[in-house]
DNA sequence: CTTGCTCCTCTAGTGACTAGAGGATGTAGC
DNA sequence: GCTACATCCTCTAGTCACTAGAGGAGCAAG
């Protein structure tokens, strides 16, 4: 006696969007689950997971296509860990590389505000200062 | 004698692609240029620094209504910059916010990284990380 | 039994590009 | 002038990860 989810307790307990959830089913991310007699799909506490699993995973800014390999290895749990292994490195570079950037344009950004003294756009730095910051047009950050 | 620039040079300088720029063109982002005798596009410097404006502030994380909110304040100069101000403060504060989801990732993706110890997925930290931390589905970040 | 909510499928739209077809133009060497 | 070859043109269609809406069926409460 598993308990049964219809969609929308299942988008409140995992907060996925109803029609993300069906996306995701169409996409093969999550399995098809069982339908009620009245054509209702219900998921069980696996399925939940799954979900949960996904939409942390989207939100750490994994693409699908990396989702699926970590579910692909997940469902056949007796592979080497490399795979996931590298998909998190890979994941972890660009995360700092994101850090990064965000923080050189907070600073941007705070000077932007702060400099923008509610006079007119003529003196306003917001603008100053991104067009100012253009000059570094190849260079990283 | 304005120095005349053709879109490749433009990509170039500013490192937008050139289907980019005929994109931005296209969306009313960059006013046409004029064009050659053979009907190409020719840049100037001041479509240039608007380019790389553009590109900056799409780095920054500004969308493309942002970024034609701030260039028409640009067109413009005579207004009040508190709409500019505004939209650089809103802009701040999701910058804020994204890093600290992002540091946060990174705790994590450390921890998978460091617990995989290279054996089986069974053991494998990567997916469990991804999956307990599945419980705070609610909370941010 | 009606009201109102949830759910179903299906198609089409979004943002911000990106890719590719098919053709015109410009430039450098011979 | 002629030939290569790069660059450019327009146009349509595709991408990703959804999101919105139409039109209809199922279910639970009063």
């Amino acid at each position: 006696m598993t308990e049964y989810f219809p969609i929308g307790e299942a988008t409140r307990r995992t907060g996925v969007k109803a029609p993300t959830i069906r996306y995701y089913e169409q996409i093969g991310l999550l399995p098809p689950p069982p339908r009620s007699e009245g054509n209702r799909r219900s998921y069980g506490d696996i399925d939940l997971r799954r979900l949960a699993f996904i939409r942390h995973a989207r939100e750490l800014g994994f693409e699908i296509d990396a989702i699926r390999a970590l579910l692909t290895l997940q469902d056949d749990p007796d592979q080497p860990c490399a795979t996931a292994d590298a998909i998190a490195k890979a994941r972890l570079a660009e995360v700092e590389q994101r850090i990064r950037s965000l923080q050189a344009l907070k600073v941007e950004l705070e000077a932007m505000v702060e400099g923008c003294s509610h006079g007119r756009v003529a003196g306003c730095r917001v603008i100053e200062v991104l067009a100012a910051h253009c000059k570094c047009a190849h260079s990283e950050h």
